[in-house]
DNA sequence: ATCATTTATTTACGCGCGTTAAAAAAATAT
DNA sequence: ATATTTTTTTAACGCGCGTAAATAAATGAT
């Protein structure tokens, strides 16, 4: 590798003795030019280190080849997964993933759009705060650039929606642990920041109604991101205060079921399915700890794969199709359920 | 707002009356232009949404408002609580975070670096991978970069590094638990991933030295990211052969000591620092999720908010002077120990 | 009102690359 | 060897904005 500092295409084209719109027909698609000029190219950018400057480049492109992702809370070990198999596969198929949190705040999700508009991204893949989420500055960002809406649906607003069916999240643990044992009750925040609190307490409510068996939810308080300390909290209040309707607990997300295991723990209650136990505890999403509580959480488990394929196969087709896909499709992915010795 | 698209600043300009180059004068420090223009731009600017083409700015200009932050792994709930840190303060301080994770992967953390480089950021805060970084690449462009190094030292390279001191770590968990009871042996992977562990296994030697205590080094295998399960597996062959050599254990950090704890709870064997349980176990890092483990974990925390502070600071500094420092400075902060439940 | 100072405008060039049309050269087919 | 097709070159324009120098206008102090 020579140490000259090249400035621009034009002086690397020339030093190599080929026109600049050919090399610029290279970087843009390698296999446009012949072999044997694609090579003399490749051996040069061996020898000296050029590269195109990513902002005249997309400057002068309609299309840039970014992907934006945004999620609500990065540092929730949920959407990290999430995010990570999103980027993965972005950079497979050749595009370059741009990664946003708006740690849980409207303005900051709302700030996130504004930049990533000016990005000019070939596609946005966006898990919205939900509730909290400004739903005319989301509206107005998908008017001008291509997204699919993924976690938590916002009715009509992005060209589509791919996400995890909520539904059948709580019926599998609700039917699960009805047969097994005791009637859930439902634990959850009064006031949840996480999109699809409410969907679940919808679903727990219809199947108890279907199975003919009395619902019970219990609302704790708290608001914010840090479910565990909040779930903890409320255990810790309504174990004290033997409020619980039922000894089968069915947690909103595994978060809050961390918490509530935390909290039987320091109160020296028993949890678990097996003879003796005080307490049955279950929960949703098979978060990447679950398997490591204790004991280990029972729980439903996102179709992680699936989610991040599905949501990226629909992204690419929304971009080849020019940003306008024919009707606007919501995809959910089924749960399974995963037995562990917590319920 | 009147849906009038605004394809440049020269036709924003000349709907509001106002020259070109006073508007971008404008965009560049609203400051700089007298109140009353300032006053006329703004109200347009709520009229009509324009906003400057990002890429057009960012080639002519030297310096970007970008700032790059390098995590080796943003699943590890500790990467993506500093990640969250950093970029609020880069928000705050008025530039934009660009958040990359290198998965674990050399390569992947190469890509990120070439990538990270033709955006021409102003600064960028990289927590190497560590052992496994392509040490060259890092130093080449650290050349052509402004780079702080962070959580993870590499002797030489960058323009400082700002961390936590990994003996202050050990030191305090080690004294304490040599204090108040047995011995502790140390618990770590044979090879790690996470680049600080050699430091802590080195610290833990001097200081039993010093202490004039019989080190016990308990390795387990494994390798990759998924330390809860390495640890869980190590924990339960170690458990059952009978092989730890004391029955106190400090786990080299957090998410092995999740694992640790979920093994003995599988084993039925109690964990804490009361009479009658047959195990203590502590930790390093603080993790955010070290609170709620059964039982809560004891461990060394890190100063996180010094660490992000220290980090920032230093870039600011590092930018403002130029992309040179007098001299390559390392910053480090010591632990803080937090004593819970299971040691 | 006069002069000095600050701020804005005009004009013009440059950044690095995408892209196009026409001309030239090279590869392939006949 | 000639005709045909494919690839490359030449030349030139445009993208949207930064920036600089010279000029004009507005402001503020005297």
């Amino acid at each position: 590798m020579r140490y000259k500092k090249i400035k621009n295409m034009a002086e690397f084209a020339a030093l190599i003795g080929i026109s600049r719109p050919t090399v610029s027909k290279y970087f843009n698609d390698p296999d446009s030019v012949r072999p044997s000029t694609r090579n003399r190219i490749e051996a040069a950018l061996q020898e000296y280190d050029y590269r195109p400057n990513i902002y005249a480049i997309n400057q002068n492109r309609r299309l840039t080849k970014t992907i934006g992702i945004v999620v609500p809370y990065l540092a929730d070990p949920f959407f990290a997964e999430i995010a990570r198999m999103l980027e993965r596969r972005c950079i497979t198929a050749g595009y370059t993933p741009s990664l946003f949190s708006s740690h849980g705040e409207q303005k900051l999700e709302n700030n996130i759009l504004d930049n990533l508009r000016s990005l000019k991204p070939a596609g946005v893949l966006l898990a919205p705060l939900g509730r909290t989420s400004d739903r005319k500055h989301i509206e107005a960002f998908c008017r001008n650039v291509p997204t699919i809406l993924f976690d938590s649906n916002i009715e009509g607003v992005g060209a589509a929606f791919v996400g995890s069916d909520n539904f059948s999240f709580v019926s599998q643990t609700v039917e699960y642990l009805s047969r097994t044992g005791n009637v859930p009750c439902f634990f959850e925040m009064k006031d949840p920041a996480n999109p699809n609190a409410n969907k679940r307490r919808q679903a727990y409510l219809d199947i108890m109604q279907r199975l003919n068996l009395p619902p019970h939810i219990v609302n704790i308080g708290g608001t914010g991101w840090s479910f565990e300390e909040i779930g903890r909290q409320g255990a810790l209040k309504v174990l004290r205060e033997n409020a619980l309707p039922t000894q089968t607990v069915l947690c909103s997300n595994d978060r809050l079921a961390i918490g509530f295991l935390s909290a039987c723990h320091e109160l020296g209650i028993s949890v678990g399915r097996e003879e003796g136990c005080a307490i049955r505890v279950a929960s949703h999403d098979d978060h990447p700890y679950a398997r490591y509580t204790c004991p280990s959480l029972t729980t439903a488990a996102h179709d992680y794969e699936s989610v991040a394929d599905c949501a990226l196969a629909t992204l690419f087709n929304l971009i080849e199709a020019g940003g306008n896909l024919s009707k606007r499709e919501e995809t959910v992915f089924a749960a399974r359920l995963i037995m562990r010795d917590s319920a």
